[in-house]
DNA sequence: TGACCGACTGACCGATCGGTCAGTACCCTT
DNA sequence: AAGGGTACTGACCGATCGGTCAGTCGGTCA
């Protein structure tokens, strides 16, 4: 074996792939930059995946794998259909700062970029989206929300305030009151208290989210 | 005159450039590429600019001028707040179509991909989004909005819808019910709603939107 | 008229790109 | 011991990359 590490050097090749690509992008990615990070020769590449398009494509499906075996947690129950939503945007915007090359890979996949590959990051990513919907509707249909909402517009607002939160983090903490982005805890508090009970100011609020709000700048 | 285009030479270089650079990224776009979209010689983009760097700046300027001015219009007043909250997204979700190749390029160089330019992007985006938390925290202060809400949240839950739903609308609309993504009007008016109403079921609603909330899938 | 200047071009440069290939080292079978 | 398959490598390929350069052309001013 001449290998140091101690991971195969296809997983070194897979690995070192999803990173650079997802901070990269495809073009920005030369085959000897990836050679020297996953520390082989640039023909080994070649020897494993016939050409980069292959190569891309095995590394989204390794970062989609990775992704789509922990969407099944989602469906552990919660007693409260409030407590859920908080539950999952707390859960969604944890994963994709911990998975944070998977997750960069995907939504480059996702946003147009790439005719690479063409459905597989859409799949994961429609099924993940379908879940969803599919608990806010329950949600409605056993009363929890208002009839006239369309759940739609609910679960397409969770995800897309936790995904665009994660992207423009660096550029939001420039601005003191939504420094709050990067952590995901508090996003997640917050995020789940507006979508919840709206932002008007109406009549009594009744029941307040027992989270705190401290710290306004 | 050996153009064909009325536009000057430089023009049609920044305009291509902007399109081609939003749409394929930095290293996406050679050289090559550009001057045969914009019809003049590789030799001539270097006489004008002097590297690819230079360029791609300069590109990058010219999108982000054209959506800073269109910023001003945000501030004309409109007599009810939650009315004013309904044109902002509104006016948001269809200013990011109409411009696409501005809007790519502009949210490329915020999603991380550049060390490029380095705070062009960011401060254009940043003035917009303290614009629209002045916005939102005035209403707040005039007591239309809940006391205990994070108006940070608000305003950014408000763009980051319109800008998820610009950059998934193709994934999306192979969602039946997420299918109005594609659609800034519609679009606009539930998410409008929702942040301004909240999801969950309480009491009475009031006042519910006048809009319509139709043909759900 | 001629000196000058900026816009513009074709031909070219070294470097790097994705990809190939002959060959080596190390297994496992027989 | 011999043979065959797989992992792996250094050296190399043509094409393309960003960038340069000598030189042409048309307009302006003296």
């Amino acid at each position: 074996m001449t290998t140091i590490d101690d991971r195969s050097a296809i997983d070194r090749i897979l690995d070192e792939g999803v990173r650079l690509f997802a901070a990269r992008g495809f073009d920005g990615v030369s085959m000897n930059d990836l050679a020297g990070a996953a520390q082989v020769s640039k023909a080994n590449i070649f020897h494993h995946f016939a050409s980069k398009d292959v190569l891309y494509l095995a590394a989204l499906k390794h970062a989609v794998a990775d992704f789509s075996l922990q969407l099944a947690e989602l469906n552990r129950s919660e007693p409260d259909f409030a407590e859920r939503v908080r539950t999952f945007v707390a859960w969604h915007s944890l994963r994709l700062r911990e998975r944070e090359p998977q997750t960069r890979l995907l939504l480059r996949e996702l946003f147009g970029e790439g005719q690479r590959g063409p459905d597989l990051a859409h799949e994961v990513f429609g099924e993940g989206q379908r879940l969803l919907l599919e608990l806010v509707s329950a949600g409605q249909q056993a009363g929890h929300l208002r009839a006239d909402v369309d759940p739609a517009v609910v679960a397409l607002t969770l995800v897309a305030v936790d995904i665009f939160s994660f992207l423009a983090a660096p550029t939001l903490c420039a601005i003191p009151q939504m420094a709050f982005a990067a952590d995901s805890k508090t996003l997640a508090e917050r995020v789940a208290d507006l979508i919840l009970h709206g932002a008007l100011a109406r009549a009594q609020p009744a029941a307040v989210s027992p989270t705190s709000h401290g710290e306004l700048a």
